[in-house]
DNA sequence: TCACAATTGAAAACAAAATTACATCTTTGT
DNA sequence: ACAAAGATGTAATTTTGTTTTCAATTGTGA
């Protein structure tokens, strides 16, 4: 697990990481807040430990920033010596996850740092798949699995299958799917999508009995069992 | 959103509920562990908050039970009057995502639920669907269902009944559907609507008793139950 | 009953989707 | 760096299904 501490005081900076390290996380510092956003939004860390008084941008600023501008999906841990509800709530209305008032023991930073982290793994781990039917779809392993057989798919034909998972039972259409699947925008009369659903069906309809892929005359496609 | 509030103390737990289903939420009481665990396991909640003290089993052991047992994945807010660091610890190690001590202010409550709501982001699935008497029309299937039956519409059928069903309980004239199903907007001399009513009569009306779509001559169409 | 309005069936015209062959680009292994 | 294999797109063709027109027929209201 990775964390970037934003902490200006080095005493309090050093104390954190050495106790974080101790406990099995890679921390990396960051002495200001420029260093801090710079750093949050060129890499991905687990949590992000953001100190809200801090030289250059300050600790709220920062938080808002990630979270909209950058997006990035780590959990924000919000540390300060002002302990009143409403700075609290602003912490939380920025985007931060949880919040620590100064002074605070180390275990209790510790306790909600593996909160906070364990929160993350969970999201990332519940086995990152998708299904209809009796067909899987693996995002980690970037396969697709139908009655228990294996099959390759190339990149297109996996996030055109994603896509349709993540919509089934719903009609999309030929525009949708090529903004969705190819980042086309405007309609320049092309038949990828048909040709594409041809190779899926190929692939994940066509050596097995039920068909899951449907096309709706006038309206465009649906995956969906039976 | 839903959430599931164990909490014995029935003003607290009013006081909680009215607040969050003012924000939006669902909210569901349970006023002892027994039920709060029952609930919680047959049930799916985005975030589950927790009173640390409660008649039967206690929140600690219920929120272990909770991740051990039945592997919830809702978010758990834990709520006390304990407020020590060593509570805290407990707290987190039982496999909580947050903690709050009593008395908070309700801002503070629900800035942390706001926050661990928005930490499992999941979108809600409304249902789209339009009805007229026992005809359902379903927007993302596009297909129409009578008395329980699935019925095949092409495209612009689809389209015209979903218009008429807009409008039920209104007359509309033929212009105003050429306009608005074929965008169709000066004609005069073409008798396309008429023949789509026909088809939709044959698939929507003529297999089931009760008839929806009414001609009124010389001024329209009607969709309407009796 | 007459005149107009609405319905229906069948065929023609049209449009959408599937399929195929092929050209171009990418990746991979040697 | 090269050849071979694979992936991606385009375009033409075939197949399938939808939409529209038209004329014959039936229904409706004064």
């Amino acid at each position: 697990m990775n964390v970037l501490l934003i902490e200006d005081e080095a005493s309090i900076s050093g104390f954190i990481k050495k106790g974080l390290e101790e406990n099995g996380y890679e921390v990396m510092q960051a002495f200001d807040g420029d260093i801090g956003l710079h750093l949050a939004s060129r890499n991905q860390y687990d949590v992000i430990i953001l100190d809200l008084i801090l030289p250059g941008v300050n600790g709220l600023e920062i938080c808002k920033r990630l979270r909209q501008k950058v997006q990035v999906d780590s959990r924000i841990l919000m540390l300060t010596a002002l302990n009143e509800t409403d700075d609290l709530v602003k912490g939380f209305d920025a985007g931060a996850d949880d919040y620590l008032g100064k002074p605070f023991k180390f275990r209790e930073l510790l306790a909600r740092v593996n909160s906070l982290a364990r929160s993350r793994g969970r999201k990332a781990n519940p086995i990152n798949q998708l299904a209809v039917a009796d067909l899987i779809l693996d995002l980690d392993l970037k396969t697709a699995i139908r009655a228990g057989q294996q099959i390759k798919l190339t990149a297109k034909e996996f996030y055109l299958l994603q896509y349709l998972i993540q919509n089934k039972n719903r009609v999309v259409n030929r525009m949708e799917i090529l903004e969705n699947v190819w980042n086309v925008h405007f309609d320049l009369g092309t038949n990828v999508v048909d040709v594409y659903m041809a190779y899926l069906r190929k692939k994940i309809d066509k050596p097995f009995g039920q068909k899951l892929i449907h096309t709706v005359v006038g309206m465009g496609y649906l995956l969906k069992a039976s």
